[in-house]
DNA sequence: TCTTTTCTGTGTTGATCGATACATAATTCA
DNA sequence: TGAATTATGTATCGATCAACACAGAAAAGA
């Protein structure tokens, strides 16, 4: 805990921050080191420093991401009072998120490292753990909603997870289209459409 | 029509089709040119007799792509005798062509330039209008089945379009994650479980 | 003050990027 | 056969990539 040597002139946090809005934007391997040191405001030297590799900046800046930009919206699924309530503020939410035009539009970790590469599996591998969590969260909440009996016991939580993380990662690509607000929110209303048929047809 | 000169000795059609490839697996900025040549059996100055440059050469290779690649699932929308059917065959070839594993998953419209550079604002703008198409294809097929008394005149087709849409979209991403076919199969059950819902309530 | 430690800025590294110069080979036209 | 034309292979081009060497600057500990 010492602070031997030189002190560091810039905010690491803050630097990570806009390192995270360039790879947003970018793409992990669309983001060059010019562009992000030009954006986190330090020189080559220092970037490497206090974060080690291109490689290492990118995985600190995606969890970075997941603790401040997904953080409302995954807590909503786990709050809602209801898989249904917990579902569509989820879609609600990432309609929100994402059309929003002041931040780089859809998702990092949707989007981030979609072609795989010899030379960045770490990279790929990663995001890749991190949708799958997602998955497994919205499972989660949906298999909470049949054991207090809002669903049916043989719903199948685990295909309805895959459909409603599937929409949300299509609406990666809509938003980077330059869909509006209301143009997100069509497609949610598509997807909470399939809502009743699905509870509806299995319990029936 | 003459054939002056020294004649070209590899078959273009064929060296494209290798483009091909290798852009629908590493997207436009992650395929090199030393790994384009590779895959296509010649060397850098025939690419550019050939082809002009590695941005005419994509731009060649989506239209290839568009033609070939993804001709049936759009000529099932178009024949399918219901709007419904359409939309189903749609996504069911989709679900197919995804799955394959002798081909790079996902789609390379979807997934080829979704990261925004000055330098390639040329490639990010033809797939997004190749997008916008396939939107209007769909939005067709639905106002057909408006047109036909299939579902309701107060249908709302575009909203509906981008809903399916937007599935098609995230099942490329799903199909890069290495979901099989039966996962695929249950993001499109969740989709068409939206169709009731959508054609009943606003005919309600 | 002096040593140690750590950070900063300049400049540069080898590798790779997309794209060509150039000489040679292979074909058509005259 | 010879001139014109086009393709091929070798060998690069300048620019940029991610990453780092090095010397000087700024702090703490002695």
């Amino acid at each position: 805990m010492s602070e031997r040597g030189r002190p560091r002139t810039f905010d690491r946090t803050l630097a990570l921050r806009c390192a995270m809005e360039v790879f947003w934007a970018r793409g992990y391997e669309g983001a060059s080191m010019s562009e992000l040191t030009a954006a986190m405001g330090i020189n080559s030297p220092s970037l490497y420093a206090a974060f080690g590799s291109k490689e290492a900046l990118f995985l600190e800046a995606t969890e970075l991401y997941s603790r401040t930009e997904g953080a409302d919206i995954w807590l909503a699924l786990e709050e809602a009072p209801t898989a249904r309530l917990a579902i569509e503020q989820f879609l609600c939410l990432t309609a929100k998120a994402y059309a929003q035009t002041d931040r780089p539009q859809g998702c990092l970790i949707a989007l981030g490292a979609l072609h795989q590469d010899s030379s960045r599996g770490a990279i790929c591998d990663d995001l890749r753990r991190r949708r799958a969590e997602n998955h497994s969260a919205l499972q989660k909440r949906l298999e909470r909603g049949v054991a207090e009996g809002e669903l049916p016991a043989d719903f199948d939580c685990g295909a309805a997870a895959t459909f409603f993380a599937t929409v949300q990662h299509g609406m990666s690509i809509q938003a980077r289209d330059g869909a509006s607000h209301a143009a997100l929110l069509a497609t949610v209303a598509g997807a909470m459409a399939a809502w009743k048929t699905m509870a509806g047809i299995v319990a029936a």
